[in-house]
This record gives structure tokens, sequence and C-alpha cells, in this order.
DNA sequence: AATGAATGAGAGTTCATTCAT
DNA sequence: TATGAATGAACTCTCATTCAT
């Protein structure tokens, strides 16, 4: 139901006591942060191991190979970032506040799992499947809320093209500003560089309002109207 | 300024014959295609130069590296795509109608060459220097535009925070409705699949609204505008 | 035309200078002499390129992989072995002749290379082609003859038959007298122990015996008649 | 005497109980069917207690090694095959017809466990002294037949030499008709390919003919004789 | 008695780069 | 200028065997 498939390949590597469980867990973990350390290339079995500390072969007792470590990875991050936004954005009280906190949600969690956007980007050549998977989730997401904001006539946007705009929208802005930050003009910016910042308020209000606006939002007024409360 | 590293490290690889420059030529069409079908990790010196039809010795002859001949490719696809994305913004009007052009001119040239998309993506890993600049570049455009189009008084947006949103945009509709077109819910979007899609019309259209609001264009309030104000 | 398939698999491996079909030649008697020596399991590419001289890349250069060479050395030696059995034969005045020389050739390219029989064997799981290829090849010769024999008259029995019985008298004579020798009844013969024997006189003049009449030869005669010239 | 030892090194691998004995027999057959179907480098002993359907641990506590249940594989397979022979023998009412029977015993063996003959072959490299025992044995029950059938006038060859020479013709004929059998011509005889044939009466006729009068029998000269003394 | 967990040495193979011609 | 030859470090993955439960 969840897993991406660990029976496949004649070999069930499903662990069968709670050690087993546990060595899993320590590898699955010791994989996401050599991934978002150097990227799957760079990543290798021993730097895995070794971090998780445990033999090499114990690797494939656990898992079938490189990739599929790699695609359980994004799959366990997407999950997870999705629980962030959701949860964060079920506090708002309509469409935009919604949003609003789901992006924070968002590039919140971006600043602590630097992980997800630089593995995301290498699935392109990768794993394919896994980067359609990542962001349709995700778009599914806010199509779900932007479809039901439609009909409640809060919006007047078709939902998926909106959808995928958002994405967009808050990919390229984690980029520059959480992941970047300040350095953002510097050479240094390197995959071994792992400090992230915190999203501006200003930034976060501009892009918040370009969104309302571009969704056809009530209440979002005339150009200068920033707020919807009167 | 301008190149990437040709002169250092020693060796001068500037080639001093015009047979030298055809070859030198020849390799980099070379790496750019094999890049875009496998990725900077799986290309090969060996593939690249049998693409070239040149001996493995002569890479070396021209380019200090794989490293740098990627590095060299990006800026090459990054020159160009600004150039097309330029040309086709210059028969603009105004700056909504620049800006719809501007994309037209770079979803054609993403179909055209889905090299471009995909490389940038690896980059993240490969070379951190050469993404930022990439993207850095494209942006400057966006907000050289939009400063104008703001200081005329037709938008109210802040140009760089408009900028990057606009980036994002154009990039993942790119990537969801050129790279992957028909094929966005199979499985089988992958590198090899090299074959993309138009831009759909209605989607340009959508988008360019969604776009034209978010910026707080004048005239956006247009006939059919659905703003709330009576 | 002769050998096994060195172009397939994408990557042309002909050596394409004299320097490279040297070094192509060295690492297949070093392959030749190694799986002699330890069959195909034990050995490794490592212990093939030290045995080689050559670094173990350059193995790659020349050979697609392991079982390629494998195959290769299993084709040489049969190409090998079957001339020597036919030069060996032409010299003969009738067919018994001929049969008994080929079989001298035989025994003596055994006991020089018992590299033959002992790859030969492990063939029957790594490469059933080749195992089948190579008896195969030897019996045809033998059937050749023997159809020339039975339509002379010379002998009168079925050719495909008596040429596998030959197959297999040969062989199994082969590995007693030639192989094991006098160590026949101690455990030490071993894939280490290289020393061969020759095959004792008595030995193939009895086994000719056996040949002979059991071809249903002219002047096969009497029991006790072993010689053909009255 | 018997036991491939299985007492020494230290440790004692006994079963203490009728449920350790059911155990280490069933260990044993799963071996004899994994050899028989990989052969003794491909399979591994994961595979063998998966088949058995023990845990891994459990093969430790009757076998000492992977070589070593090789080895009691091919002595039980030996006693099987050399049963099966001179049970068929033995109804013989003379030394041709006995030997015919063995043999036919010994091809219906081979057509039920080709077992039995792929792994005598790897064992040249893995076991030499298995793979001499096995031969030697089965050659000393020819022995001792030819011997009588010698001293009671009904042959008139050297015993051991056509011992083994029967061997040969045993062994090479089961292999092109019991195990490749119609697929001798295509390339597909692989280990995979677990279908046998049974040996075709024809090729049964004439090789008991050849091996008759091969070794000189009386009453060879049968009514359907083709001996050239009138 | 029985088992899954764990290991590490070693296997085959690839590839960016240097060298000799 | 151009090239094929050569290399060795590094990679992923396998497996017989031992250990703890």
């Amino acid at each position: 139901m969840t897993g991406t498939a660990n029976e496949t390949k004649g070999v069930d590597r499903t662990p069968r006591t709670a050690r087993g469980t546990r060595t899993r867990e320590k590898i699955l973990r010791a994989a996401e942060s050599v991934f978002a350390q150097l990227g799957y290339t760079e990543a290798s079995i021993v730097r895995i191991t070794e971090e998780a500390g445990v033999g090499q072969g114990t690797f494939y007792l656990y898992f079938e190979s490189k990739l599929q470590v790699f695609e359980e990875t994004v799959e366990d991050l997407n999950r997870r970032v999705r629980h962030a936004m959701s949860t964060a954005a079920a506090k708002g009280r309509n469409r935009i506040e919604a949003e609003r906190l789901g992006f924070e949600g968002f590039f919140a969690f971006t600043a602590e799992h630097p992980a997800l956007y630089r593995i995301i980007r290498e699935a392109e050549f990768v794993s394919p499947r896994a980067l359609k998977l990542h962001y349709s989730r995700i778009v599914d997401g806010y199509v779900d809320g932007l479809t039901k904001a439609r009909d409640a006539g809060e919006i007047d946007t078709d939902p998926t093209v909106a959808a995928w705009a958002l994405m967009g929208i808050g990919e390229m802005l984690g980029m520059r500003w959480v992941l970047w930050g300040d350095r953002a003009d510097s050479g240094d910016v390197g995959p071994l560089a792992g400090e992230t910042s915190q999203m501006p308020t200003e930034v976060l209000d501009e892009m918040m309002r370009f969104i309302q606006r571009g969704l056809g939002s009530r209440g979002a007024a005339a150009p200068d109207d920033r707020e919807d409360q009167p």
C-alpha cells in the first residue's frame, strides 16, 4: 500500500524482526542524508552504510538497489512535505489564507530538509517516474483545494493550470530565498553548503499578493489593496 | 568575463587553426546532444567523441574536463534561450504582450531543445555555479523589463519577486506541457523519450491571465475581467 | 567469419593498431592459462590481467566480458585440437590408421594443453552453447571420415552413433591415462596439478582394437588378430 | 569409509533427533535439486535453504560447508546410479545382455536425474576427488563384470581399458541423446532446460552392436552379423 | 533445534584522463 | 592536429559464513 515495491525481484527484503526494522530505518535515514549532501550519483553505498553504521552487505538485506532507496527516499520526503503542507493549510479560514499557510509549511520544510529540493532535481535522469509522481502528488493537492474554491466562487481560474503555476512559484522562490538565501550572489552555493535561510516575510507577502490576484480571488480588490480585512 | 575558463590550468586549449575550431565546435555540439539524452552522469567522453566523430584524445585538446564542457554547454544554451526570448519579446507593444511573446519563445525553444531543461536540473549537483548563473541571467532579463514597466506605471509589483515567480511558472508549465505533454499520466516520461509537445494555447492563455492579474497590470480589468469590484 | 562476435553490444572492441593486436593476444593467452588452472569460476579478471601484465581496464578494451573470453578460449582451443587431429589423421592410409593417428594427435594435444579438457567441462553450466559447439565440431569430423569409410565398404556402422562413441572413448581414456596418469589412484588429482602423462602404447593398442572391431572394420578379422597386415 | 566427513573440524553435525534427521534430509534433497538446476557455482546457500524451507543458519547445523554438501550430493547420486545399473544388469543372462540392461538403467537414471551428469562436470574444478571417486566406482563395476566375462571366455579384451571405453561411450551418448535429445542442433540446451529425452532404441541397438563387437564377444557372430568372415 | 541478522572480502565492470605515436 | 592504447580507482552488488536470539 505504501512502499514502492519491496517484494519485487524474487527476494523478500522485508525485515522480520524488530532489530531488522530498526536497521532498515537507520539505513533509510542515512540514505536521505547522503543523497541530500552529494546527490544520487556521488552518493555511494559505502558512504550510506558507513553513515548508517552497518556493513555494506546489510544494505542489500533491505534494499534492492541504490535506485530503490533513492525512490523510497523521494517518496518518503514527498509524503512528509505534503503532510507538512496540508497540516499547515488546514488552519486557514479561506483559500488564500490556506494557500499562504501551505506555502509557509513548504518553505519551512525546505529550510529544514533541503534534501527534498536537491534530490528531486536529479530524479529527472535517475527516475523520471519518481519525479513525476512527486510533482503530480503535490499538484493534486493544489488542484483539490483550488477546485473547491472555484466552485465556491472564491476564485475564477482553471484549477489545473493554476496549480502548476503555484508549484512553480513555490519551487523557484524556495530555491532563491530558502536554499540560496543571502549567498545568492556568491559562487559558493554548493551541495555541501547545507545552510538554508528562512523565507523573508516581505517576499512571502509579495508572492502571496501575486498569487491572490493571479487567482482572481474575491477580495483581491484594487492594485494597492494588500489585505482583505477592511 | 566571458569564457568559462579555457585558459586555466597551464595548458592552452584554444584552437590555433580553422580546422581546430571546427573540431572544437563539433565536440561541443555532440556534447549538448549527449548530455540532453543521457544527463551529465551517464554521458561519457567516449560517447561524446564518438558522436562527434573524433578520437578520445582529441577531446582533451580543446576541453579541460567533462565538467568544463558541461558548463560551457549550459552557458551556450543559456545564451541561446535568452536570445530566443528577448527576440520574441521585443515585438510586444506593452509589458504583458512582451511577456507572452517571451514565454512563447521560451516554450518553443524548450520544445526544440529539451536539453536545456534536462541539463539544468542535474547541474544542481554537478555545477551549482552554472545553475545559479543560468537562472540569474534569465531572471535579470525579467527584472529589467518589469522594472521599466513598474516605473511606467504598467504594473505594481516588486520586480525581483515577480521575476522569480515568472521563472518558476515558465519552468513548471514548460515541464508539464512541453516536456511531458500527453504522456503526463503514463510512467514513460524518460530521458530517452525525446519527443516534446507544443504548449497548448488554452494553457498559455490561462497562464497569461494569471500572470497579468498577478502583476497587477493596468488593463487587466479588460472586458472579460472577472474582478469583484463593480 | 571466425570469431564469436566481437562487435556486438555497441562498442567495437577490435584492435586498430599492431600494438593493440599484440595486447589482445597476450590477454587471450593469459586467459587460457588461468582458465586451465582455476576453471571459469575461480578465474578472475584481475588474475588474468596480472598474468598478461596489463591493467584491469585494458581487458575490456578487447573483450566484452569474462564470458566472452571464455567462449573465445574454447573456440580457439577447439580450432587447434581439430587441426592437430586432422593433420595427424591425414597421414593414415586407411580409416583405422587415420583414426589411430587422429587419436594420437588428440592425446598429444591433451597432454600439452590440459586446458582443453578442463575448460570444456565447466562449460556445461557456463556456456552450454560453447560446449555443444565444441563436441559437435569434433564429432562432425569423425562423421565425415566414417561416412566415407562406410560408403567405401571399409566399415559397416552408423557413422553418427559411432562418431559419438569415439568421442566418448577418446575423452574418457584421455582423462584416465593422460590427465590422471599414475596419480589415478591417489587423491591429489587437482586443477593445480598440471602434469600430464603420455598415453601408454598398450592402452592405445587395446583401445584401437576395441574401436576397430566395434566399427566392423574390414580386416578386423578374428578375436586375436591385432594387425591388419597379413 | 562411508561418510564424506561429517565429524571433521571440531563441531559435531550429526542430527541427534528424528526431527533433525528429517531436516538434514530435506536440505540434502534441496541441494541436489538446486545444484542440478544451477550448477555448483550459481547455487547459493540461500537458495538451497529456501528450497528446503529452512533458515540459513540451519544449514550449518548439519553441513560443514557448501563444498561438503556438494560432495555428499555427488556420492549420493553415485550410489543411486550404481544401484540402478546393477539392479538392471542383474537380469541379464550373459555379459552382453547385462551390459545392455545396465546401460538402459544408466540412461533411464540420467533422464530422470540429469543432475548427475551436470553436477559431475563441474566437479572437475570444484572437487577433483569427488569426480575421480565417481568415475572410478562406476568403472570398477564394469571391470568386475568384464573380468568375469573374460575369464569365462565370453570376451577377449582387457577389462580395464574396455571399462573406461564403456564409461565414455555411455557418458557421451547419454549427453547427446538423453540430455540434448532433439534440441541437439539448436542453441538452447542450457542448465535451465530441464527436459530430457529417452534414448532412442535404434541408437541403443547400434551402440550395443559396436560394444559387443568391440569387446570381441563370442556370439557376436549372430544372425544379423555383418562380419566379413564368411 | 532453529532462524534471521549481519558481515566483509571480493567479484565484474566502467570511465575520466594521460600517454605514445 | 589527431588518435587509439592504456590505466587504476571506484563503483554496485553477491554470498559463504558466523552470531545472537
